[in-house]
This record gives structure tokens, C-alpha cells and sequence, in this order.
DNA sequence: CTAGTTTTGTACCGATTGGTATTAAATCGG
DNA sequence: CCGATTTAATACCAATCGGTACAAAACTAG
């Protein structure tokens, strides 16, 4: 009925968000995102509407993929197990050669113009929202009474996510997997229960 | 002997270093500089030299007021002292209304294109060399014996700087000063050396 | 008042930015 | 084989990017 496209549309996508990935939103020309994804530019408009539009379904590719990893770890029997397991998983994805380093949503667009606002800010609420999810997860545990009185789920949820960050930006300036995982494991030091070990 | 110029070189550094700290290296454009300083093109060039340069002296200028504080916390009496006021006064610095939110540091250019690679790596060092200093403060301590044996100073180090850094992700997110300084604390719990109060 | 020096403001440079108009090529239904 | 439809490729758009040439203006030494 139609010409058949000669690229697929997920695996360009994938090419894409490495880019985004690397070089953050605004470092990332449409000649460059053209040249990663094996097509030409008319054909990325097409498809993928704009580079904002792209940056988003690039972005929602990226928490797809993470979720998986996150999800699974919620699962674990005790928040200090949930917290051990992401944080040393986390020093492991972040410094993965496999992928650019560090987290898309700390590296995307920390600081723009002002063209990128809405960029930034969606960054912005993908990270309140990783929050959020490990906050309720401490606050099961807090109303259940396994974590200790007067224990607070927003602190520990804003502790984790400032170490996840922060690993982040260790990763960007070169730091490996092992030395991310020491970091993890010093974090867990200031875990209101004790290593049951 | 020669028309004098209009403008403090200072200052407008100083509002150079605004915009690069609001929108990052390459999220602030030589128009948008030029504006803040008060200043026109030809201007800044005779004066600075290139965008790539005023960005370093504006960096320099940051770091000098920044190590002000960092020299005088490294003063305290022991390492928690260190790392306790390090922490609780980044969290008050990171909010600052006065200024941009975050640290220079981290929001200049965490990720961008190829162009900007000298300003990334330059970051990087600043960072390193923060988290160096530190190391050496603790491993004197290590040295005499006042931290617990086979406590890796380097381990420390990291652990501040990913606390540090990530606090500035969280401010770029929002974060409150009370927030920040919440997270400082619980950090604190991680310390080798109990708190002696 | 003049000559020399430096800064200023305007107006420009080529290159690149994100984004399209247009035409040729490729497929399928008839 | 033909017409309809969609993709592909080239070539382009105005706007902005970082950076400068040039001439008028403002100052001082003489």
C-alpha cells in the first residue's frame, strides 16, 4: 500500500537515547541524532514529531528499561534490602560501558537555556518521582512498625536518591564500578536498621 | 592616555558566572552573557579573550569564594567537625536565593557535545580535586589513629563528594535548604565516629 | 588643539541550529 | 501495468551560534 520504511523504529529510538544520553538534550544536534540513528532528518520529524518529542519518547524508552531493574528491587523482603540492592545495582548500571555513563535523568539537562525548561523540568519530576516510589515503599515499613520510631520515609527517600545522584555525577567524572559500590556500602552505614550480617 | 572602559571587569564577571551557573556552559549564549554582563561583543572578546576563557575565569572567581568556606571548615578539629559543617553548609549554599541553585561544578556541563569536552574535563578536576582534599584531611587522621583502624580514607572522600554532588542534583530538582540539611544529617549516621553528643 | 591609544557600538562573517518544501523512489491494490 | 500512498533524499528556510572588521567616540600626553 506504501513504501516501507527502511529503519526500525525502537532500534533508532535506542540510538537516539544513547545520544541524549551522552551528550545531554541540548548537546545533542539533529544532525548528530540523525547520523546515531541511521536516517535522515525529514524522516526523524516524521516519525518522531520534533527533537522535544524525540528527547520525551527517548525518555520514556530510558524508564521502561530502568523500571524493570527498579521494580524487581522493590520486591525485596525489607527496605534495607531494597536500598542495598539498588544502590550497588546502581554502581554497576551507571558505570556499565555498555551504555554512556551516568543517570539520563541527572545528565539530560541539569542546567539549560531557557529554551529547554520544559526538558529540565520533566527531568526534574521523573526524579521526584523516583523519590516518591521509594518513600511509599519506607512508609509501609515505618506504619508496620520494622523501622524504628520517629523514623522519617522522606528523609530516608531523599537520603537515597541524593547518593543515586550523586553516584551519577561520580560516574560522569570517571569514577568505576567498584569505587560507586564502596560508596553504596558506606551509604548503608547510615541505615536506621542494622546489617542483620 | 586611552578612552577608559565603561564597565567593571569584575562585575561583569561576576554576572557572567550567574548565567553559567544558571544554564550551564553551553545552555548560556554569548548574547545572553553579553546582556547580563552590560557589555557588547567586541567588548567581552577584547576583555576575556573567548567564550571558553571567560567561562574559566569565571570558574576561577567561583572557586575562590567557594574555597573561602572550604578552607575554614577544613580548620575544624576533627574530621566528623569537617564533614558535618562541609555538608550542612553546602546544604545552605546549594539554596542560596542569592545565587543559582546547585553547584557550578556539576551544573556546567555534565553532559555535552564533543565542542565542550575541554569544559567537562575541567570540571571534572575541580570535582576530583575536591574530593583530594578531603581525602588528604582524613587520611591524616587515619594516620594518628583517631579514626578506626582500617577505615580507606579514600572511601570517606567519595562518600562526601557523591553526598555533595547529589545534593546539588537535588536543589536543581527543588530541594529546600530544611531538606538538604535532613539528608546531611542522616549522612552523618554513616561516619565511622559516632556523633559525641 | 593635536596626535596617539584604547574602548565603544554597529554591522557583519561563515557555520550551525531546529525544522520543511519538494521531488523521486518504492511498495501495494486494482 | 497503473494510480494511489507513503517514505526517502536533497536542498533549502529563517534564526541563532561564536567570533570580528571597522569606524566613531573618549580619553591623555604633548
Amino acid at each position: 500500500m506504501s513504501r516501507p520504511r527502511t529503519f526500525c523504529e525502537v532500534t533508532a529510538l535506542d540510538r537516539a537515547l544513547d545520544v541524549f544520553w551522552r551528550s545531554g538534550y541540548e548537546g545533542a544536534s539533529i544532525s548528530a541524532l540523525t547520523e546515531a540513528m541511521g536516517i535522515n532528518r525529514p524522516s526523524l520529524y516524521a516519525t518522531y514529531g520534533n527533537k522535544e518529542e524525540l528527547f520525551q519518547r527517548a525518555l520514556a524508552r530510558y524508564i521502561e528499561l530502568k523500571n524493570e531493574f527498579f521494580e524487581e528491587v522493590l520486591k525485596e523482603p525489607t527496605a534495607r534490602d531494597v536500598v542495598a540492592k539498588l544502590l550497588d545495582g546502581a554502581a554497576e548500571i551507571l558505570t556499565d560501558p555498555e551504555h554512556p555513563v551516568g543517570c539520563l535523568s541527572v545528565q539530560g539537562a541539569l542546567a539549560c537555556s531557557a529554551d529547554s525548561e520544559p526538558v529540565h523540568l520533566e527531568l526534574a519530576k521523573i526524579r521526584a518521582n523516583y523519590e516518591a516510589r521509594l518513600r511509599e515503599r519506607f512508609a509501609e515499613e515505618c506504619a508496620d512498625g520494622r523501622l524504628p520510631p520517629g523514623t522519617d520515609p522522606d528523609v530516608l527517600a531523599r537520603f537515597v536518591a541524593t547518593i543515586s545522584h550523586g553516584m551519577s555525577v561520580q560516574a560522569s567524572g570517571g569514577a568505576t564500578c567498584e569505587q560507586l559500590r564502596d560508596v553504596a556500602k558506606m551509604a548503608m552505614r547510615a541505615w536506621p536498621v542494622p546489617d542483620p550480617a
